[in-house]
DNA sequence: TTACTCCTACAACCTAAGTTATCGCTTATC
DNA sequence: GATAAGCGATAACTTAGGTTGTAGGAGTAA
């Protein structure tokens, strides 16, 4: 954080995985583009559109959601402030998911044209994109295993124990209890429920004392009693580390001079 | 094809997404290792193991799967012959999920400690990595959408379509049925269903002339109905096209002199 | 061969979750 | 300020899929 650029959210975002050279990061917030916003329940992008790059959020929430043939809609993942989204995409010309804001929301756009840069001067910066990745895909085989083996009582708690987690993260938000922007509807196409059995769940959940509810929003109240409703293992969600970072066999840039 | 490296099972896999430079392919084929085999049921690795490379399956089938704590167990994904294995692990120090061979299977390792210099000499092959992850999320993704919003017909329909697509891939099969080495069982814990409702819409559909069961087996006879049945759209297994690798801004490879 | 295990089929029964509908209560829209 | 639209709670009813149990066949080891 020697620099001047302790404010660009990609830069924090990729310093939390590994540490930066100086170089590193003045390569990463050069190729950033300003924030810009969206409001509530606006679409970010659609399935099909063209993928231009990578999106870091600043501030809100949003979800990646996929529309189904009957209607239907299967809610993919819902990210916090300090996530990356889009990278998924990057290898693919078009969005194979689409993303909405779920509050008023800004994210700082990262074009998918400067990506070859990264690749070409910085192994740090590429492992590094590796290691979000990675991450990204350890949460969708837990989101699979939700969806797939679990009953509705631990689908929801796993799911906002989860979020919580990810959440405390980046704020380090110290209270047992927080409030997210999640509707029941958001929340059923997240789970594979109805939202009907959502609102059920949910109050079994407030006779317990484990959260309240209204207003599209959620306030955790007891997030251990959840996790355990849930049998919450949050080793998931942990660091990737790479031994490319710790034993690195080059410098840090394999750039031309 | 020019080099005599046309038996290599991980050149042939990148090839599939991009043009090798000579000295790409050289470069892979010095990394791997020699094929390893495991017989049928054996474990390649379980979850929480050293995650120490990924493995390019050259022939037999195997399936990666998360045990949990009640006992059931969730198939995240099911490998045939030319499928990579393992990258998703590679920014993790352990496995997130175990692999089994579902028939006597031939792997080859490539060891991770090798990645760092694939990633400091090759844009390319930097690049075609990312678009073997970004495909294996997208089959993800579409896992995801078949437990959460589809009926036990359509799973069902849904997951032996997409394994065959994907088998016809490398194989360029012509005949229109063919035979999958699937228990009722894996169907069952990739599907989140029972192994009985699995047994039970098995029947609906050999009634219906679609496909043959036994024995562990599974043949296909009309993957047309069976299209049908799932509401299909292969799109997402198409190939990954990045344009960092239609107009590369850099020469295909950065490396020092 | 026996004995064992694994896979599959099928029947009977059960329950978790879906569906539909009604009624408030907010929050937008004009 | 009126109307409309969306969200949440709850009740009544339905159903897809789970569970348990039995039985036969195929593969495997001694």
């Amino acid at each position: 954080m020697s620099s001047g650029v302790g404010e660009s959210c990609i830069v924090r975002h990729f310093e939390s995985y590994a540490e930066l050279s100086e170089k590193d990061r003045r390569l990463l917030l050069s190729l950033e583009d300003g924030p810009r916003t969206w409001t509530k329940n606006a679409i970010i992008w659609s399935q099909g559109d063209e993928s231009d790059g990578f999106y870091t959020i600043r501030k809100g929430w949003v979800c990646a959601f996929r529309d189904l043939q009957d209607g239907t809609r299967q809610v993919l993942d819902v990210y916090v402030p300090g996530d990356i989204v889009g990278l998924r995409e990057f290898a693919f010309q078009t969005r194979i998911s689409s993303m909405i804001a779920l509050s008023d929301a800004e994210l700082c756009p990262f074009p998918k044209s400067h990506l070859a840069q990264v690749f070409a001067s910085s192994v740090t910066l590429c492992s590094t994109i590796f290691m979000i990745t990675a991450r990204d895909q350890a949460i969708l085989l837990e989101r699979l295993v939700n969806l797939g083996r679990r009953s509705a009582r631990e689908k929801l708690a796993h799911f906002l124990v989860e979020i919580s987690h990810r959440l405390q993260r980046t704020n380090a938000q110290v209270e047992n209890h927080l409030s997210l922007p999640l509707s029941q509807g958001v929340l059923a196409d997240a789970l594979g429920l109805s939202a009907v059995h959502v609102s059920r769940t949910f109050q079994e959940f407030r006779t317990e004392g484990l959260l309240e509810t209204g207003n599209s929003h959620v306030v955790l109240l007891d997030i251990e009693g959840l996790e355990t409703v849930a049998g919450f293992d949050g080793c998931y969600l942990e660091q990737p580390v790479s031994e490319l970072l710790l034993a690195d066999p080059h410098p840090s840039s394999a750039s031309l001079p």
